[in-house]
DNA sequence: ATGCCGGGTCCTACCCGA
């Protein structure tokens, strides 16, 4: 079984590139992040010729996530359990299908707003890892994948790429990724490479591409169960490579 | 340490991303 994530930046400006990469590799599920647009807006149709069924949580301009599976499946969740009221960000989805509880997630940046938008990346994190351990403690098979916006570990960000107070590095939010790997789930692309620079993200401006200069912040969280049957776990580079490309690049787990 | 790029929208200057 393979599920892939894949921050498309504008669902409407990336409309070809996902329908080509989906006749390329086939993934069985992919989520994806910041659609940028309501959910009556998302192109369906031509994801359905391929064999999809689609579910998008939207809002106008900003965020957004969805979900295309080729087998049935149950939307359990349309928002993080636990945020407060009224919280009308569209950062996630929940899906179950084969057994399996599936969460596709796009985790807020926090570098905007000051310390008010760090302190809700936060918040975010801290609902994420409730929700995380409610599933864990009923023994649920499950995968939380997409834009985490954290680069847990130095060899995450190439060096340079960030200063040392961004929020996708500060204390606050590594601290907040390992609490999810303590509680048990693994950290896929990590188990597959142990070593070295796996990065999913370059920045369009100075030439990041073209130097390298990525981050890993695409990730996928695996429960126990699942990680024991992890078999392979890749960043598709050349898909950056692409004309007018997303600034993230396709991410998928295979799980036998 | 960004706002050089690239997306969005109250259409055009400004917000947001990482």
């Amino acid at each position: 079984m393979k599920i892939a994530t894949w921050n498309v930046n504008s669902i409407r400006q990336r409309e070809g590139h996902v329908q080509r990469w989906l006749e390329q590799n086939r993934p069985d599920v992919l989520f994806l992040q910041e659609i940028k647009c309501e959910a009556a807006a998302f192109p369906s149709l031509p994801f359905h010729g391929l064999g999809y069924t689609t579910e998008a949580v939207g809002q106008k301009s900003y965020n957004g996530v969805a979900v295309l599976a080729r087998e049935p499946f149950t939307v359990v969740h349309r928002a993080l359990p636990g945020l407060p009221e009224g919280d009308a960000q569209a950062r996630y989805i929940e899906i179950e299908t084969a057994g399996m509880t599936l969460i596709g997630i796009y985790l807020p940046n926090g570098n905007s707003r000051g310390d008010e938008g760090f302190a809700y990346k936060l918040a975010w994190m801290d609902r994420l890892a409730d929700r995380a351990q409610v599933l864990l403690d009923a023994d649920r098979p499950v995968v939380i994948t997409g834009d985490f916006n954290v680069c847990p570990a130095d060899v995450d960000f190439a060096p340079g790429a960030l200063p040392p107070t961004d929020a996708l590095v500060r204390l606050e939010s590594r601290q907040r990724f390992r609490r999810l790997l303590w509680m048990g789930l693994t950290d896929a692309v990590r188990a597959i490479h142990p070593h070295g620079p796996v990065y999913t993200f370059w920045d369009y401006q100075a030439g990041a591409w073209q130097r390298d200069l990525g981050l890993r912040i695409d990730h996928a969280l695996l429960s126990p169960t699942l990680a024991e049957r992890l078999v392979s776990a890749e960043a598709d580079r050349q898909e950056r490579d692409q004309p007018q490309p997303s600034d993230h690049v396709p991410v998928t787990v295979e799980i036998h």
